[in-house]
DNA sequence: TTGTACGCGTTATCAA
DNA sequence: TTGATAACGCGTACAA
């Protein structure tokens, strides 16, 4: 690795004027010099350090993204297919830029704070937070933030997000239920809990058993747990409540084709016995067969427009609004059928 | 973000005792010097620059993971499951030995070059490189390298290998076809060439119908282009020569369910009419149903032990052989029949 | 036990 | 048109 103050040397010439042919600033260098370190410099193979360049320039040219999310999961964060497309689409949008992509993952925000700052980064993209985590990263982070999946309420903090039309989504796939004669529909999310875009989405949900005039019941609401050794377990526990109802609404594609293999593998049919849709409408929805009804989104276009809203905070130019929002869309297709 | 000469200058000491307190190197430091310091450096929240620290331990515990991928695949290489569990398992590991992952991607060596020596990591993680692009790379980087998916050959570079048994766990699935009364069975893989890891499990194949007295045929050699616009064009034109084998062993799971799909949506019955083999037995394998018949491979535990392997090189302990080789396993599930 | 001073590689300011 | 020189923040010989 040649240094700028080596070559410099080796020219007879002060680092200065090697830096500046570098950084085109030619104006202020004759010809004859531009000409003889260029050639020089392709000669030698130069490349800039970058942790020298960030510290002089108190920049990195990074962009931290995070996944708040636990070690144990049955599928761990980064391969998710959600997460993973999506960081496929940041890592290009980035690279595009110039920019360059640091991972970070852990459950404990206090952590994620130190490295953000140990870094230096210029942005952040942040996964799976509640708006409460989000507020306490940009309480203490004060360069750009953008939030996947995260509720903006007023006030609560300096970040953007760029989300889904989680509410209407669930609305319009439960909808689609009823209306297809189904009553008693169930549930399906993670956790213990109902946060963030799971809340949107059960509201939808709820929102529109309530206009239909259905009553909601909590032996409707099916929580997996997503830990290693427990989601098969409790999705076993699922099936076997699977006579309280005769459709389930699952929160991701995953846990629907998970739920249909522990339908099958237990006798009970899909969609004849029980319907279901999911949600994301993956690579794998697409690929499974019978065709998974499910709720489509862009995945790939999400990551660039909220790698690009983030490029252009960094670049000054915040964008109108503190919320984004995509649009999802049905895709019908074979797991769901009249209720008998 | 606070420095240290701020702190030192704030405490009335010297950058060099904080320093040392901070490292621990407190047997030069009285108790009482120690107590103020560690209170001071709770109370302000002191954090320490990556980039100095850097710059000045001429390190920086950074791994760079670079995947060598063209930018217009069907299946972007993030969103791959092999490589995004693979991805997932060297960042738990890396990060468990407070290391930070550096992901690049690109298809182009000499840029992915000049990268890895700006960011002056150190350690690299190559995915999907030709033996060629491995060497190329530890030309130019003298610093360890570990490959997943690359052929080691003599004198060709200075570099380790994390492979798995490709052309043994190729051998046996063709076997097993071939002992179900297949004769004539197609390969199905990417590109138009048969390089690397394709080599090795094209090989394999080879030798089971070698070994079985049955000829090999081009008729039989199926080759899909990765892009995304020519993929399904190409497995269609696949399906259009299904008559010429009743069975088919694919590189990938992936590959499997979608010429699967393909076959299905055209009314060729797998495994009733063409008998089908994957590779990988991710998760969407398992979840599939009719359940996929395919070569299991522990692809997190590959990741652990390239990381740690890549670890144990930058500590100074590099093992006994250039090339570690997992075990695969053939999983018997439904895709496969008797042939008529 | 503590402090001074320098190097790491780059960029930027200002003087020559 | 070019060149000294000082920052950037950290770690560490070596001196005190």
């Amino acid at each position: 690795m040649i240094t700028i103050k080596e070559i410099a040397s080796q020219l007879g010439m002060s680092t200065t004027t090697v830096s500046n042919v570098i950084h085109g600033k030619t104006r202020e260098v004759s010809p004859a010099t531009i000409e003889r370190v260029q050639k020089f410099l392709k000669e030698v193979d130069y490349v800039p350090n970058i942790n020298a360049r960030n510290l002089a320039l108190q920049r990195s040219k990074m962009v931290g993204v995070v996944l708040k999310a636990p070690e144990d999961k049955y599928v761990s964060a980064l391969a998710d297919p959600f997460v993973s497309v999506m960081l496929s689409s940041i890592e290009k949008t980035l690279r595009g830029a110039g920019y360059y992509m640091m991972v970070y993952i852990s459950d404990d925000i206090a952590e994620i704070l130190k490295n953000i700052a140990s870094w230096n980064v210029d942005g952040l993209i942040l996964f799976y937070m509640l708006d409460d985590d989000a507020s306490r990263v940009s309480a203490k982070f004060s360069k750009p933030i953008v939030c996947i999946d995260a509720y903006y309420q007023e006030d609560i903090g300096d970040f953007y997000v760029v989300g889904l039309d989680d509410e209407n989504a669930a609305y319009h796939a439960t909808r689609y239920l009823i209306e297809n004669g189904h009553t008693r529909i169930g549930y399906l999310c993670d956790g213990n809990e109902i946060t963030s875009v799971n809340y949107q989405r059960f509201h939808g949900y709820r929102r529109a058993l309530k206009d239909a005039g259905l009553e909601y019941s909590d032996r409707c609401l099916f929580l997996v747990r997503p830990e290693k050794e427990e989601l098969l377990k409790s999705l076993g526990k699922i099936c076997d409540k699977a006579g309280n109802v005769t459709a389930v609404f699952c929160m991701s594609d995953l846990y629907a084709k998970m739920l249909i293999c522990a339908l099958t593998d237990r006798g009970i049919r899909v969609p004849d016995d029980v319907s279901v849709i999911g949600f994301d409408d993956n690579l794998y929805a697409q690929l499974s067969r019978p065709g998974l009804t499910t709720v489509h989104q862009d995945v790939e276009k999400r990551g660039t427009v909220a790698t690009q809203t983030l490029l252009n905070i960094i670049a000054g130019n915040p964008p109108a609004e503190r919320r984004i929002e995509m649009k999802s869309e049905l895709v019908i297709r074979d797991t769901v059928c009249r209720a008998n």
